[in-house]
DNA sequence: CTGTTAGCGCTTTCAC
DNA sequence: GTGAAAGCGCTAACAG
């Protein structure tokens, strides 16, 4: 967007050269600008009935000049002085690494909507914070507060929980997906159903199984992986590292078989690269789950429409989410008896890609 | 919820009586109860160097004041406060109907995120605010604006649509999927690639075309119905409405079926109900795509994975997200000249679920 | 060891 | 027609 910043950048030039040297643009300066008082500049920019009495005169050179000028009100000032006393608000965020599994934050939001939606004392405003390659260490407004009161760390990565754990924030933060010595979270049991999912296959006694996993430590997914790889111990298997989309499940999948190596058994790390799986699978004209067997995680909306249906494991993330939300608001608001975390107990669901014990 | 609820009742109760009638918890309440000035509480609960100087007693005294009565910082005041003069930052808001698309809202995340991480001289701060089933009437804040600079609208239904229209909000907005006489919008080519779909299937001569609608009524989703009635003029088919789910997919074709009704060709409103669809038309061993061709529309990620890949309309979510987020920022900061909209061409993907032409 | 005071940007009451 | 001034809640420089 090089040409909003570059007119942003202009303004900026000319402010300096013009008026003072680095100043806001603010109330105060249109009306100096505008040789009226703050008073007359925030009446006509702000529409209000007062602003009629105002000449002709007055209201256009305020106008011309909150243009030229660019100015935006600032929503701190306006929400200091126009909140009721009284009124407890709470501005939490939500920060969310933007590369990791775009197709969960739509849940988490949900869970997070019926939370907010079910106070009735507190307004609950919610921020956004995508995360890029930084992680948590290029959220400043963590160290130093003056954005949000408190934040939901949702799939925080291995340098993330180090990071949180060597330089504590100084915003209660509650982690979603991950365990802490120290801070509230919001787990399940990754572990225990992951190894029963591997037991599953082995009880099967499959030939070959591959493990697709992510290449994004963290972990929830380290959990899960440590779950799979306890039930195959002694066992011979494979783990191949892709990433959490379909099209990296395929990639990996048909690399595989290509090589000469066909999986009897599939254990997949999410539902998506399940699919991926399941796609390249049919198209090499090998039968699920005849031939081959496999497993998802996660129970997304569309894991009951693949063909065959997706075995899963029901990860109940709006739940979660809620949960989190409820965890963080106590932790702002009744830190004395705080619980300290909720761990759910995942399902697993056998569905067409399975078959039955022998 | 309720248990959060409860507390923050008895607080406010205690609250009552034992102190100011209704006043919020802020610093100043605080330091009164404390018996302490304004800034040692500051200073102590900021956990700032200048408080290591204070006695035992008084941070004793402070910090259990303020857990006590449950002492939340006000954003907005800290952020007043501490703001360096100078810094632009603009607070925008994305207002998303809940029940509507919980697949699209990531990717619409995602375009916000490339658009904000361009920027180099404006800092912005992304609130996502969902509606409930009053949804644009429930958001206050565009009327009494003290919380946002500017919003998007996502997905409005058309009731929303009128309201806008009828009550302008108080700050910028941007629709995103929408047309308008009035606001700034980014839209698609539903209308026309809606009808060029349609006429794949007049072309490929079926005997029976249904159509997947949805029930839920909106400009994007009355546009692609339009086109396609338009290629149908004439021809004879059938309208089924669900909702944006798989597995409303699967029920409208498992009751086709059922009633003895086999569509040959079927165009759907989205990805999620063509899946759903797809999955319905294989349990009942019709043919996909030699007895029935199935088009979608969105390609969402998975699209290009179901069994068969299932032929498409490419919606570029994240490049029109990013161009909502352009135009809502060139108006707060720009609205000289205001680019109003922005138009994306839409292009159908065929993949394995339709034939080639005859 | 603790308190007084100024001021962030804004809206609104009241005075001229 | 217009402006002065108070004050929302907070932090920090400075004064004792």
């Amino acid at each position: 967007m090089s040409s909003i910043a570059l007119v942003y950048l202009i303004k900026l030039f000319k402010k300096e050269t013009e008026k003072e040297i680095f100043m806001a643009i603010t109330l105060k300066s249109i009306a100096k600008a505008a040789n009226v008082s703050i008073t007359t500049a925030s009446l006509i920019l702000n529409q209000k009935e007062g602003a009629i009495r105002f000449s002709e005169d007055t209201i256009r050179r305020v106008r011309e000049t909150s243009l030229s000028l660019g100015y935006v009100p600032n929503m701190s000032a306006r929400n200091l002085r126009q909140s009721e006393s009284g009124n407890t608000s709470l501005t939490l965020a939500v920060l969310w690494p933007i590369d990791a599994r775009v197709g969960l934050i739509g849940r988490i939001l949900t869970g997070i909507h019926h939370f907010t939606s079910s106070l009735e004392t507190i307004t609950i405003n919610l921020l956004v914070k995508t995360m890029n390659e930084n992680g948590i260490q290029g959220v400043k407004e963590l160290y130093d507060p003056n954005l949000f009161n408190g934040a939901i760390l949702a799939n925080a990565s291995v340098e993330d929980e180090a990071y949180i754990h060597k330089v504590p924030p100084s915003v209660p933060i509650v982690l979603f997906s991950r365990t802490s010595p120290t801070y509230p979270y919001v787990w399940a049991s990754y572990f225990e159903t992951a190894k029963k999912v591997a037991e599953h296959f082995i009880e099967n006694k499959h030939r070959r199984i591959v493990i697709l996993a992510s290449n994004l430590s963290s972990q929830a997914l380290d959990q899960k992986l440590a779950g799979f790889v306890e039930a195959l111990d002694g066992k011979e298997y494979l783990i191949r590292h892709c990433s959490f989309t379909e099209e990296s499940g395929y990639d990996a999948v048909a690399k595989l078989i290509e090589a000469g190596d066909v999986p009897t058994g599939l254990i997949c790390v999410c539902d998506q690269t399940a699919m991926g799986a399941l796609s390249a699978l049919h198209d090499r004209g090998i039968r699920v789950p005849d031939e081959c067997e496999v497993f998802g995680f996660d129970n997304q909306s569309f894991s009951n429409f693949t063909i065959p249906k997706l075995s899963t494991v029901n990860l109940p993330v709006e739940e979660m989410a809620y949960s989190a939300m409820e965890l963080l608001v106590q932790e702002n608001l009744d830190p004395n008896n705080l619980v300290k975390h909720k761990k759910f107990e995942l399902e697993m669901i056998h569905r067409g890609t399975t078959k039955k014990l022998i």
